[in-house]
DNA sequence: GATGAATGAGCCTTCATTCAT
DNA sequence: TATGAATGAAGGCTCATTCAT
């Protein structure tokens, strides 16, 4: 791979990989041709093979991408003081991303590659990387709720994270297969699983 | 195609959905060939074309296979006169399939599906199905806990169904990228969540 | 191939190649799968490699079957004393027959298998034998008019016999290319060549 | 299909077509493979894809291509004042072409269009219009002919003209299944036509 | 003889990738 | 670097033919 202009450089492998994801949304990996991409950005396979060795390598550069999308989701939990709050508004900017279009898109090509992981290790790693992080942040926010006294002490907070992170890659599911969707209804379900948790007086 | 009779034929089929199984399974749907189903079959190209139209038609038949595993889950709720009992089978019985090798196999052509559910109208339609059977289930279950009073009459049974298949579905996803994952932890998430919609005292 | 009760055996072989022949007609040799065949017999693969060693066998056969039709035709000048006459009535009698749906759909064999001529040795054989025998025929009659003082002497009888063979031969394609095709047109332009060859006064 | 440059494009089409003519010629379009096309012109298989779109679009390509070489035989009737000399240098020009390797490669191709066409559209379009065409112009000279008192003015011309087109593609057949051929002998019968429909006096 | 499920060579076509310009 | 024509391995599928019942 040249390293000529690195500036110029990262613009072309971006708008080669805006190309790419496109595709991958609209068509999935297996169906999207390197064809397809070509004429989505309108550039030449020769142009496209100097950015990226593969056609597989161009799918984990998406997956890296698509990664920065779902980490910048939680900063929203960084203001709150109070951790459930932290939680709620996590939940909340999720909610609110699903309901656009770029978000949508972003997940088509995310539950492709939860697919693919299964038998691209790289992928996996990624994609396991993409739970691990919020499962994190959560875990950390349930942890200051139990020091507060808000969090139930006998519950696990990594695994309450875990579940919490699942039910929203469910929502995702159902949302991209059209299912009819209600924000303030898996909103409500959150509260539930948050009532759950919460210390019983 | 010809018409075969129907006495060896469904043996027939079961075999090479079998062996298509193991396959898809094992590589994925795009990346495993007909010529890996002859393999894995000990059959020819020319008996599996004998008795599915195209490899499309063979996802497709793999897709319903796979519905009945899943439905037989739910009979696991028909037993219990406790409605809430009824959720916990539900739930552990999941958990317990999840945990056998047969069960894992069959998930994992499940996320196959669940990808290919994007592109493919048919394969949406049995996935969106696969979601409303247990959600109507779970439902009624809820509504039954609603009736007797364990249940908080202000929940929305539908949206806590829904969101209880999403946590599974999450947890599915979990532990096929192979994180540790504990049946017994998930079943503390999801007694946190029953909980959470109980009746407050 | 068998032995055994030669007058079923012949029926049998009739009906098959009735149905191959229906097959061929519709949808030329290369298009009609031997399972067309099977189909439109209502008998089995088997029972017709039981009769028939090859496909191309089969089309051998209707080949021949073919041949008598045609010969037939040329019974029509049998029966005239004047020459001319006969001739007038093999002519007469091949346009009648292309009129038929059953003359048209031999025909549409035929074109077949002149094609096919060019590149198998057997057929081309039969094909060739089929324009030798109404030449031979009508050569005589040309030969016949010499004699009798109404046919110019010096025409050469083959080579005028060959030219209305080729001349009808042009036709039939023709007509089976859906050309608006009239007899009477024909007829009088066969007339116009026998003015052509007949003796000047 | 990806979209060439019309630079080289022209040039390689015509390489593939050469070579598909060669194969057609030799043994069919339907005993004829890709594989046979792509050795003969020493090209690969995505590179013949990248020109034509499928086996069927090379053999339209090729009719199209066998349409002008007719088309150009009719040009010998422009320089002749006398239609009837026009008439008679069509008729030579055809049989001299009969005569080369060339055109009898060519008139293989024709024969197998000839078939093809009872059964693709398309092709039955060009070959109708490989009729049409001589037949025009034959028709237009005998109208000529009619008019300065050569031909007989109750023959119909265009039904002449068919005639004389019938009668050289009967020609051809004869010609192609290898029974001798003389042009002469051709030619004297063609005259013997042309005396038939002259104008008596 | 008849049946029809099974065979498997081989066909058409696609598409990721390369490389001369 | 960019281009885009060319490559060729490989895939899905067909169909003439066989053979155990």
């Amino acid at each position: 791979m040249p390293k000529l202009k690195p500036a110029t450089m990262a613009a072309r492998r971006d708008e080669i990989l805006r190309a790419a994801e496109a595709c991958f949304a609209r068509q999935g990996f297996h169906q999207t041709t390197i064809s397809d991409v070509i004429a989505e950005a309108g550039l030449s396979a020769g142009c496209i093979y100097g950015h990226f060795a593969s056609k597989d390598e161009l799918i984990q550069a998406i997956g890296e991408r698509r990664h920065g999308r779902d980490a910048a989701l939680l900063a929203a939990a960084r203001d709150s003081a109070d951790p459930l709050d932290g939680l709620r508004a996590i939940a909340r900017a999720s909610l609110v991303d699903m309901q656009k279009e770029e978000g949508l898109r972003s997940r088509r090509i995310a539950l492709q590659l939860w697919a693919e992981a299964l038998r691209d290790e790289a992928i996996c790693e990624q994609v396991v990387d993409g739970v691990r992080k919020p499962v994190a942040v959560i875990t950390e926010l349930l942890q200051r709720g139990q020091r507060l006294g808000v969090v139930d002490r006998a519950v696990n907070p990594r695994s309450i994270a875990r579940t919490m992170v699942a039910m929203f890659q469910g929502f995702v599911l159902q949302r991209l297969w059209g299912e009819p969707f209600s924000s303030s209804d898996a909103m409500t379900a959150f509260e539930a699983l948050l009532s759950g948790i919460a210390t019983r007086r």
